[in-house]
DNA sequence: ACACATTATCGTATATTTGCGATATAAGAT
DNA sequence: ATCTTATATCGCAAATATACGATAATGTGT
């Protein structure tokens, strides 16, 4: 039974996983991608850009924007997403915090 | 229909998207912090630390094997994990080079 | 007010993931 | 050889994710 146990991991743990989720699809870091080279906000375009239809890229961002990774406004027939980087940072802050450690000392392992 | 249409992203975009699929479970990061906190092989013991059933690590472990974020012999009633760091290095180096200009650049953006 | 263009949401079919118990496997101990 | 112990694999049920077409929502222009 898929009684699913996330709750019963910390909250931190919870959270990596959440965004990492958020970035575990090819659709989604492409369209990460396509707004940091942009360096601006992205007013459309996307869809152009992905071998997918309409609907299927808006809830690609929606799941991005869901976890915080991007930011999105949509004005009537106009959006505009763009990159949160406070929470890139975050994310890539935590990992390397769990594996400082490691980091030091990575020839004691097999 | 969810023909996934994943083969048609670059070979980047789905290295990277497999990796953060590996990572998108919390008993995932639990099983990597227990190792980079043991910093060690781990031999056993994972199972006590986890609130999940024997044959649910296993399989956690193996998906973390498949994409290498983790090293693993069995031998016999006996195994042996431990984090792949190049792996690790690799992931982590991807995502600050895909937000690099981002980074500099950060100010322009909503 | 009306049509137009763009984005979001709904409904739904299919695919994948999650989790467990049961069973298999494999080395060590008696 | 048999028993024990630890791990892996199989088979299945339930939950999620993926993708799309159809439709709704929302500003803009006329």
């Amino acid at each position: 039974m898929a009684t699913h146990k996330k709750d019963e991991f910390s909250q931190k743990e919870q959270e990596m996983a959440a965004i990492s989720k958020a970035l575990s699809h090819p659709a989604r870091i492409a369209i990460l991608k396509a707004l940091a080279q942009k360096n601006e906000c992205i007013c459309g375009q996307l869809v152009e850009v992905l071998p997918l239809a309409q609907s299927t890229v808006s809830q690609h961002l929606k799941e991005l924007k869901s976890v915080g990774l991007i930011t999105g406004e949509t004005d009537g027939p106009r959006s505009c997403y763009c990159i949160n980087w406070k929470t890139l940072e975050k994310f890539l802050g935590d990992f390397n915090f769990l594996f400082e450690k490691l980091k030091s000392v990575n020839s004691k392992c097999c």
